[in-house]
DNA sequence: AGCACGCCGACT
DNA sequence: GTCGGCGTGCTC
């Protein structure tokens, strides 16, 4: 609880800076650090967080506080310390960090809206307003009020600003500032006390009684629960509150996100190379900051090993968080956690609704539970006091978010642990890089599982050399004859099949027969993909659609062909190819409808399919046991992206593929459709031999200084004015020249790349360029990010963006 | 982010 | 001559 007269407060708004308010009387002694409060800025309101409190504030008069948001703290006090860690890393405002570590969904702040004044309504109705005024006014009424931004946005007329101007000044319409209100809150619920003794004695009808008796029953009952007996009960309990026999209290109560419940269940015995490393762990679990590398194959039991130091470290009474990869629904080690945990855990998921993410919210905030399982965003749980963190497929790309705060859950994760003193353990049957040259540089502990626990041996991999069939004709050209006789043989024998293809739609390459140019977007710098299920094409970056009989944009001609392939072909060629065989598909396409993912797993599960075709989203999180072929019908798509982690992706995509055949009890096999057999990558997937991989990447990563040799910041420009962009673009480069040039003892310690044109050119209509920054030091990059951020030439540039993106992920 | 203040082009 | 464009700077 604060006492001081003034709070440092960071506002949710990019600037750099925290500031001092004052705290007026009736609001003394109601401030903590990590509640939200109202605040004026400049001339609106906005949230604010609570840093600290502060004594005395004497350069300039302190604005008051308008209201306290929050009755408890949203995060410890102790998370502030991280977040400001963040913000410095991240370069990112103090104020946007938090906003982005909290639920969506908190943040209040003024938006001016428009009105219709008596007089505008009067002027409307005469007639005598011009064509243009009109407009306005009957879009404003046609919903009451209108927020000033979507006026704008609606309006094709340039000089929107000038008619609302003149309009106010009219006093056709008034413009004021309308505090934005939040759809998900807090959710109470009525609950229904007895009492002794009324104040007024009112007549007893037959389902007063037995309301009255049922409540008597119990200590404190909840209407819902009241419900169930009475269905009238809502309208029942006022007079009799009011009499004085019963109290009504609201309370808070929780929704439940966690759907059907989880059979709970009882923990296996370890496997003695289970034991060892939750032994090891064990040992250093109270003896501060210990970072782990768990590296085990797929099935060799790493969820067992997390649970028994979950366990552990719950006993003790400290807090866990378990990170997990983000994937469309809640994945198989969720669900063990809670088949062992159940009340004790919290799920902090993409697929809950805002309402759902801030009781769970509370409910970490609050102690109620010690366990939280989550995708990244579940790094920033607000628990005070943390015994381990535990990041599952530490490899997975879906720990790092790529829009707003651009922060990695991983590398969060590991710091803090530092900060909480606390053990670490990364997870993956195919460790990063990264991870893997910590463990090298002696940083990281590695702890290893070998073998699987029910002592099957991996799948077997063959490849096919798609070389040969590059002239091959109809099917065999993609599907070919060694990959379609392992399907058949294994619906022979009623087992699943899983084609794995990286790219959906049905034509990703359609080319005009005419002039030879492929259709590509209107907006974007893209090829755009034909659809047969939607029956049309589509961009994949902006979503535009073009019908299927489009001709082409740049000869008019009607004669495009739909060349390349997706899984949407594949799909269709096996049906043609295994006409008795029942087909899914598992695509972002196939699985956008709600409830359709559910759907698609309950059949595989209940072996309502035969053969699954889909995307990586196949082979992430869910647990397929009768599946025993495994093809690949295109080892190498995402070899040739133009990014230093294509290899690493690739190899680690193609394992995690494999790893699906075979879970059940029939050994698998995998049949991986190649056009580079003897590609490094390919040979280490085919062999699924991490460490053979990671010695051959090492040295090319080396000598080009790419991570994790080095640290690298991508600035990304863009921009709808494709010379305003570049020359802005130069404009940044030459500034971060200038900036180095004047660190005589730092000149030959970062590298600056570009300015460059990005590989995807337009997207969405805004031009694009990138600036690549590397370093052997992280601090040093990131110290000439930030002088060149605070240089006085590079001032937002309006219609530029200037994106800053600290370890990126995506380099297209 | 949003809003106010301040300087240059096309119009009553 | 002004109206209204938008580039620059600040918000406790």
């Amino acid at each position: 609880m604060i006492q001081t007269p003034y709070i440092s407060i960071a506002v949710s708004l990019p600037v750099m800076k925290s500031y001092t308010y004052s705290v007026p009387d009736h609001l003394k002694g109601f401030c903590s650090p990590g509640m939200r409060v109202l605040v004026p800025f400049g001339n609106r309101r906005v949230t604010g967080y609570i840093l600290s409190g502060q004594k005395d504030c004497k350069e300039f008069k302190a604005k008051k506080i308008f209201d306290i948001l929050d009755d408890h703290p949203l995060f410890p006090e102790s998370e502030i310390s991280f977040f400001k860690w963040i913000a410095g890393y991240y370069i990112h405002p103090l104020g946007e960090v938090i906003k982005s570590a909290l639920p969506s969904g908190l943040d209040r702040h003024d938006v001016s809206h428009v009105f219709v004044t008596q007089h505008g309504q009067d002027y409307l109705n005469a007639g005598s307003l011009t064509p243009g005024e009109e407009q306005v006014v009957e879009f404003i009424l046609q919903r009451q009020s209108c927020a000033v931004k979507q006026l704008k946005k609606n309006s094709k007329n340039i000089t929107i600003n000038a008619l609302i101007c003149r309009m106010e000044k009219e006093d056709l319409i008034t413009v004021s500032a309308v505090l934005k209100k939040d759809g998900a809150k807090i959710k109470k619920e009525k609950f229904i006390l007895h009492r002794d003794g009324p104040k007024t004695i009112i007549r007893m009808s037959k389902k007063r009684k037995k309301l009255l008796s049922l409540v008597k029953g119990k200590k404190e009952i909840s209407l819902t629960g009241l419900k169930v007996h009475i269905p009238t009960a809502p309208a029942l309990i006022k007079p009799l509150a009011e009499a004085g026999y019963i109290q009504i209290i609201h309370r808070q109560v929780f929704r439940d996100p966690l759907g059907d419940p989880v059979e709970p269940d009882t923990p296996p015995k370890l496997t003695s190379e289970q034991q060892i490393v939750v032994k090891r762990v064990q040992e250093n679990l109270t003896r501060g900051f210990a970072p782990y590398l768990l590296s085990g194959v797929t099935g060799s039991g790493k969820t067992e090993v997390y649970m028994r130091l979950v366990r552990d470290v719950v006993e003790k009474g400290k807090s866990v968080i378990v990170l997990v990869p983000e994937i469309s629904l809640i994945s198989q080690t969720e669900r063990r956690f809670r088949a062992r945990f159940g009340e004790k855990i919290a799920v902090i998921h993409s697929s809950l609704t805002q309402g759902e993410l801030i009781d769970q919210w509370h409910k970490i905030v609050l102690e109620k539970v010690s366990i939280v399982i989550g995708a990244r965003s579940a790094v920033f749980a607000p628990f005070k006091n943390i015994g381990i963190i535990i990041v599952d497929e530490e490899h997975d790309t879906s720990y790092k978010q790529e829009t707003g705060l651009k922060y990695n859950a991983r590398d969060l994760a590991v710091v803090r642990a530092k900060m909480n003193d606390c053990p670490v353990i990364l997870g993956s049957a195919t460790p990063s890089v990264q991870s893997y040259q910590n463990v090298v540089m002696k940083r990281f502990e590695e702890l290893k599982l070998k073998t699987r626990v029910n002592r099957h041996p991996l799948p077997r991999i063959t490849l096919v050399d798609l070389k040969k069939y590059k002239d091959a004709r109809g099917y065999d050209r993609i599907i070919t004859p060694k990959l379609s006789k392992e399907i058949r043989a294994c619906l022979d024998k009623g087992n699943q099949a899983l084609i794995f293809l990286n790219r959906r739609g049905f034509a990703t390459f359609p080319v005009c027969m005419d002039c030879g140019k492929s259709l590509s977007c209107k907006y974007c710098d893209v090829t755009m993909t034909l659809h047969k299920g939607r029956n049309e094409y589509r961009c994949h970056f902006c979503g535009y659609g073009r019908p299927v009989n489009t001709k082409c944009p740049a000869c008019n001609s009607s004669k495009i062909k739909p060349l390349g392939f997706g899984t949407e072909k594949v799909e269709s060629m096996l049906k043609a190819l295994f006409p008795d065989a029942r087909l899914v598909r598992m695509d972002q396409d196939s699985t956008s409808r709600k409830g359709a993912t559910i759907k698609i797993l309950k059949s595989i599960r209940n072996r309502n399919v035969d053969i699954i075709v889909g995307t990586q989203m196949l082979a992430k999180g869910h647990d397929f046991p009768s599946i025993t072929l495994v093809g690949v019908i295109c080892a190498d798509l995402s070899l040739s992206f133009p990014d230093f982690r294509a290899g690493e992706r690739t190899f680690q995509l193609l394992a995690q593929v494999a790893g699906r055949a075979g879970r059940g009890e029939t050994i698998g096999k995998v049949i991986m459709q190649t056009y580079n057999p003897d590609h490094f990558i390919i040979e280490a997937a085919k062999k699924q031999n991490f460490f053979e991989f990671f010695q051959n990447e090492v040295p090319y990563r080396k000598a080009l200084l790419y991570p994790p040799f080095s640290r690298m910041i991508q600035l990304k420009i863009s921009g709808r004015n494709f010379a305003k962009v570049k020359a802005y673009a130069a404009n940044v480069a030459d500034i971060l020249k200038i900036v180095l040039g004047n660190e005589e003892n730092q000149k030959h310690m970062v590298q600056i790349l570009g300015p460059i044109e990005a590989p995807i050119q337009k997207i969405s209509s805004r031009f694009r360029w990138q600036i690549f920054l590397k370093s052997p030091s992280s601090v040093l990059v990131n110290r000439l990010v930030k002088s060149m951020m605070g240089h006085p030439k590079v001032t937002p540039k309006s219609g530029v963006s200037l994106i800053v993106d600290v370890d990126p992920y995506s380099l297209m």
